[in-house]
DNA sequence: TGCATACCTGCGCAGGTACGCAGCTATGCA
DNA sequence: TGCATAGCTGCGTACCTGCGCAGGTATGCA
């Protein structure tokens, strides 16, 4: 199989063969931006504190999540709109309380994964 | 249980008892930074293809890895530099061709997870 | 010994990110 | 109606990060 690009295609190689197994294991390159932009909302340790909270409790409001975490409420919310345009979280108001939880599977599933 | 700390003692919470849960979820604050590191390290697409090609197809070369990626040497080499300072990764040097592997079980657990 | 190759390093720039501060909107209560 | 609270937003700053370019080191071959 050829799979290397014709704009690299006259780079030297190590092992050609190994080359096109490689592109082959990477995949596509959509799935591989899914997956990293994935990581990078995990990356920060006050965002992945906040999932944390928010997956293993249920159901949280801003200002408790700023309490647990020592951030204060302009940085808990921002993040929080940053996880929200992601569909990573989701808000319910009830009253002038805003709840949120973690509705996306992809990232429960490597929340899960953080247990040691 | 009293787990919020005396500096964010007096501030208001909609619900104090969910407050101490969220901060017993979060737990660890080194551990957190731990794995937000180890997201970090995941959270960039062209470091994410390399590992993913090393996790998947065995050890390549620096060169090898540069074509199946479409990145240029340099790159591909300061990629490993990080990788390798955080454990993540390690070469063996055969000759003038140094192999690159994926030694942390943490970060294979999560490359498992990148099947979808 | 001379030369090409494989890899590494330092440097500088462009771009992105997180946070604090100040101020706004909306809800509920007296 | 007046006021306090819960949450959101905009802006500016300081910081970090990824990459390309140029150049350096080490290995193998003629």
């Amino acid at each position: 199989m050829h799979l290397v690009p014709a704009d690299r295609a006259d780079r030297r190689t190590i092992d050609g063969h190994r080359v096109c197994e490689a592109i082959a294991a990477i995949g596509d390159a959509g799935l591989l931006r899914t997956w990293a932009d994935r990581f990078s909302l995990l990356a920060d340790a006050n965002r992945l504190a906040l999932l944390l909270a928010l997956h293993r409790t249920g159901p949280l409001a801003v200002s408790d999540l700023a309490v647990a975490t020592g951030m204060n409420d302009p940085a808990v919310s921002q993040a929080l709109r940053l996880l929200r345009a992601a569909g990573v979280v989701a808000g319910e108001k009830e009253g002038r309380v805003v709840r949120y939880r973690v509705v996306d599977a992809a990232v429960q599933g490597l929340l899960e994964h953080c247990t040691a």
